[in-house]
DNA sequence: CCACAAAATGAATGCTCATTCATTCGATTA
DNA sequence: TAATCGAATGAATGAGCATTCATTTTGTGG
């Protein structure tokens, strides 16, 4: 086997052990026996564990940014970039657990660290829907007195949380479709019924 | 002193000590060492470490509870409701940035726990911003299209990003006032410059 | 002031891993 | 076939730390 294929291995095995038991109660040989190498030989690819849960969360972050970039590249109006933004994170947590739990828990645990690690993916990935903003706003498609920097968390934020629905199963009984169409339709519009009468 | 007093030191202590270096990393000597009391003692107070961060958990989002009942107790507009909901919950984890960490760790922490605790305060919580939003709806003031539980969790975790504004420095140039008005507005009206235009 | 109980102490225990590294494996080359 | 060397192995190490509990301190009622 090459080494790019067990590389890759022990990032696929570590994103199933993380997302299952949480970083701190994942043992190396969990990992280890996961991927069905040694646990030496996983100090052959990684520094040490937590070096694992960033290359884990660099890689499938990474992929998030490609794949919404790939989407969004033919795509001009900025109402319908965001609503393929939403859609696809979504869509992407839900077909995948164990990316959202890994999301989740690398958060929490860099949240004192990302100070240090400017340029990483996971700005890259926010700043995204930063951009959008930015570009509607100059459309005049987007409120001028949206803020972007707030916006961008706002809606990751409730993205994230409303995606935990299918990692504890209470509530699963939404679909996809139902969830992402409230999301887009909150962000949108808003929940107020007679938005014209605000201010 | 007296064994009320105690346990609330002990809790102040945790509070402190789990904020900052997350639940795995907190030693319950740390806590014992911050509570000035030794650590067998703490195991007077709490089953283990795991039932302090429960407590902890507990206490806090109990205070919450109370506290935003208190202000909404007399108000009658569903709009003002949320209004004031999102700008205490806001207020609240710009005031005290070890609640707003102890959350986030404990909300991961809990992730697969929560299952099994159903009554908790957490879910009291979260279901005073769906309350409203019925409430909102029955009065046509709020779409009849939204999903209340969908959008309860939405606000919650748009809320809880944006409020790690203030853990991490970056964009510490952020009022709070700011980002209260703009998580309003951005869920009462949405981020369209012409809704109208909408569906 | 004493006797007793309750509360508090903190050193000792014992377990759990992350990490290391001496050894083995297996591919390649001559 | 033998020599070489990078890759892989997994048992052993040792540090870290939650929890326990024998002992001490503090408080109370007579």
């Amino acid at each position: 086997m090459k080494t790019a294929d067990k590389h890759s291995k022990i990032i696929r095995a570590a994103t199933k052990v993380f997302a299952k038991k949480g970083f701190f109660n994942a043992r190396i040989s969990d990992i280890a026996k996961e991927a069905k190498v040694a646990d030496g030989t996983i100090y052959l690819y990684f520094n040490n564990k937590y070096d694992m849960l960033l290359s884990v969360f660099e890689e499938k972050i990474g992929k998030l940014v490609e794949q919404i970039n790939t989407h969004l590249e033919k795509e001009e109006d900025p109402r319908r970039m965001l609503e393929i933004f939403i859609a696809n994170h979504l869509r992407e947590m839900k077909k995948n657990r164990n990316l959202a739990e890994v999301i989740q828990i690398e958060l929490r645990q860099t949240n004192k660290m990302i100070k240090d690690y400017r340029n990483n993916k996971f700005s890259e990935y926010l700043d995204i829907i930063s951009t959008i903003i930015k570009r509607g706003q100059a459309g005049n498609v987007f409120r001028q007195d949206v803020l972007p920097g707030i916006a961008k968390r706002a809606i990751f934020g409730a993205m994230n949380e409303v995606a935990r629905i299918w990692n504890i199963n209470i509530d699963s009984e939404y679909k996809v479709e139902e969830i992402e169409s409230q999301v887009i339709k909150i962000f949108l519009i808003g929940i107020l019924e007679h938005p014209e009468k605000s201010d």
